[in-house]
DNA sequence: TGAATGATGCGCT
DNA sequence: GCGCATCATTCAT
């Protein structure tokens, strides 16, 4: 029952990245991710991320400065930021803000819609986390500083409506005091289930 | 339903 | 050496 049809959507441009992070996270919420890898698309509807802003932010992987490895997030928003954590898995961040501030956007979970096989009836779960939705849509090191405007590997705006829920960010042990793990309200597609509002 | 744990490799002190 | 922006599995309650 998968259809080959592409969906159409206008890609997310450098302006879209290039505003304060948490603007650009709660607003990411809903929007499509795409790669096209050797002719084959595989797209999702992203329903969870969080930010990581600047060097006052003690979680993110600049606060001690600029290293080989984080280096793509000290450079101008638009860009993707790949690392290996836990020697297994790795994580995609879309790097926010101007030339200069240090800070990006992890993806954490999403709703898969084109390129995938539903045989198995476990779609809820199969993007619900970094790691899993990085082996999925098979990103690694390679894909690291790819520029997202331009290249194969992109965000998409389809007009998607979503209400967003904020959150503290997920395994941390500093910076828990703030509420940068954003979701999707409605969604059933997230790396864990929201606490249920009791009345 | 939740807590504990092992796998596994790289960056940084 | 140690500590990770994780996940799947095992064990306890």
């Amino acid at each position: 029952m998968n259809s080959t049809h592409t969906i159409r959507g206008k890609r997310l441009t450098r302006s879209f990245y290039e505003r304060p992070t948490l603007e650009v996270a709660e607003e990411i919420i809903g929007k499509y991710i795409v790669f096209d890898k050797n002719g084959h698309r595989k797209s999702a509807k992203i329903t969870e991320v969080e930010a990581y802003i600047g060097q006052d932010d003690p979680a993110c992987h600049a606060a001690r400065g600029m290293t080989k490895r984080n280096a793509i997030m000290f450079g101008r928003g638009g860009f993707a930021y790949v690392y290996l954590i836990y020697g297994m898995y790795h994580c995609l961040n879309f790097v926010t803000e101007s030339k200069g501030f240090p800070a990006a956007i992890l993806l954490r979970s999403a709703e898969p819609i084109e390129g995938f096989d539903f045989c198995q009836g476990s779609d809820k779960k199969m993007l619900s986390g970094p790691g899993k939705f990085c082996r999925v849509f098979q990103i690694n090191l390679t894909h690291n500083s790819l520029d997202l405007t331009n290249g194969h590997l992109y965000l998409q705006d389809r007009g998607a409506e979503t209400t967003i829920v904020k959150t503290p960010r997920i395994g941390i042990s500093s910076g828990k005091g703030h509420l940068w793990r954003i979701c999707d309200a409605q969604s059933q597609f997230l790396s864990q289930p929201l606490k249920s509002r009791r009345s």
